[in-house]
RNA sequence: GGUGAGCUGGCCGAGUGGUCGAAGGCACUUCCCUGCUAAGGAAGCAUAUGGGCUUAAACCUGUAUCGAGGGUUCGAAUCCCUCGCUCACCGCCA
């Protein structure tokens, strides 16, 4: 959520950097509920204060043993304005409220500006695609004969479902497992295990409602409904929902392996084929929580740490800082990490790594004391470190050979009981 | 699922209808004293939001907030209802 005050007194330019981003801001709108919530607000706190005084006056009257019904008569008239006043303003200041809600980020001056992924800008390659001698083969079919089966996905549960087994399955755990043991052993975040379901709250601290219901999984639960995370970095960012986290403790740095539940709506026919986009998919998230000051400083560790996955893998990538256009609502500025992908002939997303200064602390209260005693806002970071899934697709690609096997990379060897290679 | 007890400021904790946004303690800030890895004294110290004022801060002032929502009342931390959560015991259970 931006800062309402900001709004308030800097609309136009606020206006301008959203529309940058393809966001139009309600202006009138939201000058329109503005007004009167002011006029109502003033109102209302008038007729509060003149019912407060008066209330005060009968307890010190009646205290002192004194008759108080004349100023009972005074207020009798007030209770039906007063009550009329209230549910005005609680309409008109949950009206802002959802307009607030529905607003993403304003991006960072260093964001490129552009309207889409073909504006994205390129930032650094690193490792150079490997020249096959034979036709490349899709994961799908490097990985078929070893135990990576769609029809069995969807035979379980529907397209977008992939079910694994033997050596494709092992392979899937032991990238999970290298990216767990870098990010806490060599980048110092804490392991954290996390509830795979959580209610609305959650969700609203971190951006993902109220806009983007449509793209999550849900069940019902008491009363209400449960959500699958569509990412562990909604656990792990609300882990300091209403909390003021003591100046000492900062940086807080959490990582979580965890499937990741998406919808997928609006995705029909895109990357159908492979594992590439799936309903069901792990990821080994890194979360950063930091003071303001050092956000972006954190925000190029991140990517460094995401990188060094690729690295020990020995997986050629690009980095892309996504331009206002691309980027996702609550981020401030996001680099992807795209990964040589050779059967696509292309660098594909693997990693995405934001900074949401404010954005999602305003939204869960989460504040630190600074240098003066006051609570300030914090500023959330996330990325992936990395998507399990897509990783493995990538090993089976880049690492295929003619005769079909896949060698496997030296830093998941340990991983695998000391295996070399996958063989058919 | 059942029964019981709880949920108060950064933390602990008092407060069962009226000068309570809330005693006391801890922590923190400033000052004083002391002169030593400590103790004592004084003051300040919840959050959000509106308005005044303002470059801003400070300050003044209104309102709301004592798990959440609703109700009773001129007035609710306090009474009533619903829900959530925590703890204990019982039941069931991977």
């Amino acid at each position: 959520m931006l800062d309402i005050q900001q709004l308030r007194n800097d609309l136009d330019a606020l206006v301008a950097r959203l529309a940058a981003r393809k966001f139009t801001f309600p202006a009138e709108e939201f000058k329109a509920l503005e007004a009167r919530r002011k006029t109502i607000q003033t109102n209302t706190e008038n007729l509060q204060a003149k019912r407060n005084a008066a209330s005060k006056q009968i307890g010190i009257a009646k205290s002192k043993g004194e008759d108080a019904s004349a100023i009972l008569a005074e207020v009798a008239g007030l209770g039906d304005a007063l009550k009329a006043a209230e549910a005005e303003l609680n309409e008109v200041q949950a009206s802002i409220l959802v307009l607030m809600q529905n607003v993403p980020n304003l991006p960072h001056d260093s964001v490129p500006v552009g309207l889409d992924e073909t504006q994205n800008v390129e930032v650094r390659r690193w490792g150079n695609p490997r020249q096959f001698d034979f036709a490349v083969k899709d994961h799908a079919d490097v990985g078929a004969p070893m135990g990576l089966d769609f029809d069995t996905g969807a035979k379980l549960s529907g397209a977008r479902f992939t079910f694994m087994k033997g050596q494709i399955a092992k392979l899937h755990r032991a990238i999970a497992q290298l990216m767990l043991d870098t990010q806490t052993e060599k980048h110092g975040y804490t392991e954290c295990y996390t509830p795979y379901m959580v209610n609305r709250e959650t969700l609203v601290g971190t951006g993902q409602l109220p806009k983007f219901e449509e793209d999550l999984f849900s069940t019902p639960h008491n009363d209400s409904k449960l959500y699958l995370i569509p990412t562990s970095e909604v656990t792990l960012t609300n882990t300091v929902r209403d909390e003021i986290v003591a100046l000492e403790n900062l940086p807080i740095k959490l990582t979580a392996h965890t499937p990741c539940f998406r919808s997928e709506a609006g995705s029909y026919g895109r990357d159908t084929k492979g594992m590439i986009r799936q309903h069901q998919f792990d990821k080994v998230e890194m979360v950063q929580i930091v003071h303001p000051e050092n956000s972006y400083a954190a925000l190029e560790e991140m990517v460094g740490h995401a990188e060094a996955i690729l690295q020990a893998l020995e997986l050629p990538y690009r980095v892309v800082s996504l331009c206002t256009g691309d980027m996702g609502f609550g981020a401030a500025k996001t680099y992807d990490l795209e990964v040589w992908l050779p059967a696509q002939n292309t660098y594909r997303e693997i990693s995405s790594v934001s900074n949401c200064e404010a954005f999602q602390a305003r939204r869960l209260q989460a504040r630190f004391r600074n240098a003066n005693g006051k609570p300030e806002l914090l500023h959330t970071l996330n990325g992936s470190g990395l998507a399990v899934g897509r990783t493995l697709v990538a090993v089976l690609e880049n690492n295929q050979q003619a005769d079909g096997s896949v060698t496997i990379p030296k830093a998941l060897q340990p991983y695998m009981g000391g295996k070399t290679v996958l063989s058919l």
